[in-house]
DNA sequence: TTAAGCTTCGTCAACGTTTACGGTCTGCGG
DNA sequence: CCGCAGACCGTAAACGTTGACGAAGCTTAA
């Protein structure tokens, strides 16, 4: 095939000059209607797709990017946060300047940090909207700015957002509810803990743990899902209830972070060796909990990968104006007693990298790359 | 911090030009030996790291990279292929050649794709050392001559290879054994299928099934390690004399491609539903023995992941003379009857690769899934 | 009519590296 | 002393895009 189409390509097809080519593209003042439409005909026809070693070394810019998450109540945020610094720094020619806004609580704040970060001027936003409700003017007024927003963990729907990140719900409610049957198996009573139906990935996750284990697991009985609005104290008296009310119950599924307040609920009620706990995410807390088979397993959000995700789908349309895709679902990682070990010490040597030695300064008969 | 250094600056500060500082530190001739240590001095003590947008855009080189792989028997390696050329369509300013190289069977002319890789002056391979012992020399040659060889799947040790990219294999057999005793209820008699001892990444996953089996359910017996070299009517044979000797087994662990005779043997020993079966990989012949059951679980390696990795750190490395880091360990995937269609339904996806939208034409109903 | 202001567009110097080419030395044989 | 090879090094033109500057042409008000 031929050389890639420049800029002077489509400036001397029209017999105008680059400058205005490049003002035609990117929306810059100083071209009449006219050029401008014949300029974007020509480049869609010439088939012109920008050269981002050129553009990278000819402007200066520096790109900003608001992060905007909860504070590191719990590990999650931290490890997202984590994952997209990463990702960021592992851009090979870019430098992007990437500014954090934390708000202490679920939804208390978030809008406020957008808002911030909307009048800072930022290039574009990597957001997890806790209360997408509340969330939807700012959004939406970002969205008609032409600020690409990307949600992590949690979709914002209907509010002109770019893209979301998240875990698959689905996978991860079935892998539940399958692990859970073949764990007590295939009968008993169980039950499933959650922060709000009213959040969609919530909802997902019980509608497919409910499906499935009722569908693999015809004897089974799922007998109640709690919801504990992210309120650790709420959590502890609803399962204690539930505890009480049913002093059968052989299993749970808690996919909200406040799992120790159930844990020690059935501790309370003198019930936890009697039930099989499935929980979600992995953090310091729940360790020792898994160790000691109090819970059976455990299903990793991997929210390293999900800041990576994030940051790169962002990048890579503020880099070339299009969007690698608008959904990125990743698959959960399980996790139990056995493997636990791993996992640990994989997030600890993530969180010390060590960055490669130059290829110069190796003496090649010595050491073969350091193979 | 200050702008960063280019040639120019150590050119400046040693009075030379711009050229001489290139030549130096690429090792170019036509350089006193004196100003080149000079020049590589003050490079590191000035902090230089190269300006690739620049280097891309004056240098008209073309990477070469060659890609040896055994043949689609399986399923395996066309996704790890897939994986690759996905990683290296999505490098946004670089274009790099890729030529696969497909030899027929384990070991079997895989030297001849090397040699023949070698020969033709490729800039870095990714190879699948299917017999790490007949590649030590050519390797090793690779090395020599500085080109970059990527191990994906299987390790090959002292060979000089830049880097590795696998599964966690301890993370595989202790996730397999934790899952064998829970679905056992902690006793019973197991056994393992694999390729061979003498392949470092079988013998590690039967080493973590085993002891992390003993360690937590040590009312489990390990019955018996069958080899069956990657031959169909050998893992027939020998697992059938295994059902006879055993007749009451309660768990098996295939960790070999090879799980399909395996739950023949068993099928004709009127033994499939007393045995609790945990294999490796996802393939089309596999689907139905999950969705029937036969087959409890199975641990996906990932093979898409492993490929877009591999290429990764060969880009990375022929980019920047880097490596990020020269071992990728894959935390591998359980898949079971609940989440499988969840599986399925992202591979057919994945194997239709739709490269983005504009955002003016936004599908949100997109869904991509990575790692 | 002229000066000022606006719109539209051309010009050109950056950006940092690569690479081909040409220059200056030294040492050597003629 | 001339010339010539070779080692060493400087020079400058690419590469494709950006963005500041300025030149036209046109309109409007004084």
């Amino acid at each position: 095939m031929n050389r890639k189409t420049k800029l002077l390509d489509i400036a001397e097809a029209l017999g105008v000059s680059t400058g205005t080519v490049h003002r035609a593209l990117h929306n810059h003042s100083g071209v009449s209607p006219m050029t401008k439409t014949r300029v974007l005909q020509m480049a869609k026809t010439l088939g012109y797709r920008p050269n981002l070693a050129a553009r990278y070394l000819s402007s200066k810019r520096n790109l900003r990017v608001s992060v905007n998450t909860l504070q590191g109540t719990t590990s999650f945020w931290d490890e997202v946060r984590a994952g997209i610094s990463e990702e960021a720094r592992a851009l090979l020619m870019e430098n992007v300047a990437i500014e954090y806004r934390t708000y202490p609580r679920l939804g208390e704040g978030e809008e406020e940090a957008f808002e911030s970060a909307l009048k800072s001027g930022v290039d574009g936003i990597i957001t997890f909207p806790s209360r997408p409700q509340g969330m939807h003017s700012c959004m939406r007024r970002a969205s008609r700015n032409s600020i690409p927003v990307v949600c992590v963990a949690t979709d914002a729907p209907n509010t002109g957002r770019l893209a979301v990140v998240s875990i698959d719900t689905l996978a991860s409610g079935s892998l539940a509810a399958d692990l859970m049957g073949s764990f007590l198996g295939g009968k008993g009573k169980v039950a499933v803990t959650l922060s709000s139906l009213a959040i969609t990935e919530h909802a997902e996750k019980q509608k497919a743990f409910a499906s499935t284990l009722l569908g693999l697991y015809p004897q089974m009985l799922l007998q109640a899902t709690i919801e504990d609005h992210d309120v650790e104290s709420e959590a502890y008296e609803q399962s204690s209830e539930l505890f009480k009310k049913h002093p059968d119950l052989a299993g749970i599924y808690v996919t909200t972070e406040a799992s120790i307040p159930v844990l020690n609920a059935a501790r309370d009620a003198q019930m936890l060796d009697k039930i099989t706990f499935i929980t979600t995410d992995l953090f310091p807390a729940l360790v020792p909990e898994i160790r000691s088979r109090a819970v059976a397993a455990t299903i990793y959000q991997r929210p390293r990968t999900q800041g990576r995700m994030a940051f790169r789908v962002l990048h890579e349309f503020l880099a070339e104006g299009e969007c690698p895709s608008y959904q990125v679902t990743l698959a959960p990682h399980l996790v139990m007693r056995g493997n636990l070990d791993f996992f640990l010490q994989r997030q600890s040597l993530e969180s010390s990298p060590h960055r490669a030695v130059r290829l110069q300064s190796v003496s090649p008969e010595l050491v073969e790359y350091f193979g």
